[in-house]
DNA sequence: GTAACGATCCTC
DNA sequence: AGGATCGTTACA
């Protein structure tokens, strides 16, 4: 797939809960995996917002996992969740502001770890940046017409506060 | 070194 | 409802 118009540095770098709906409808385009196709337009984000947030790995401060997450936006966050599914993140905000949006679903395929299986997303993808990486990149596609908010999947370890912000962002329709 | 725990998914 | 499965983390 050729590239268009790459979406650039000042749109990661905003807050969380700015960029978290904005990506719905951006199209994540990766290259070099020859077994499937390679744009995925995203249906489904959850944003992750500094150590305050329980529910961020950045909670416990900053350790060898979390470090990418406290780096400028559009760099990827991937680590690895249950021994079995690697999770695509995006990092957003200012450098030393631990942000990152899960992506949690894109078109025709729902659920975080089905997503990076289907795009052969592993280890070897942490620390791509999307504003300068020839592999992987995004892309306007789609606008979108409505969506919704929900709390976030996966967190009762949170606490009630944490685990009851309408953080996750599902397109309802384009 | 050792143990506990997941930002999940699939199959009972 | 429960099992798979392993990197990260905290603590001794």
């Amino acid at each position: 797939m050729k590239e268009r118009t790459r979406i650039n540095r000042d749109f990661f770098d905003r807050d969380v809960l700015d960029v978290a709906p904005d990506l719905l409808g951006k199209r994540i385009v990766i290259t070099g995996n020859v077994s499937n196709p390679s744009g995925y337009t995203i249906t489904e984000t959850e944003a992750y917002r500094g150590e305050d947030d329980l529910a961020c790995h950045a909670s416990k401060g900053r350790t060898g996992r979390t470090a990418t997450m406290y780096r400028h936006g559009g760099v990827l966050y991937v680590y690895l969740v249950y021994g079995m599914h690697w999770m695509l993140n995006i990092v957003t905000g200012s450098p030393g502001e631990p942000q990152a949006v899960l992506i949690r679903g894109v078109e025709g395929i729902s659920g975080p770890g089905r997503l990076t299986r289907a795009m052969e997303i592993d280890k070897k993808h942490n620390g791509l940046d999307l504003c300068t990486s020839p592999l992987i990149w995004l892309e306007d596609c789609k606008t979108v017409k409505t969506f919704q908010t929900t709390p976030r999947i996966g967190i009762d370890y949170a606490g009630p506060v944490w685990k009851s912000k309408p953080w996750r962002f599902v397109v309802v329709d384009f």
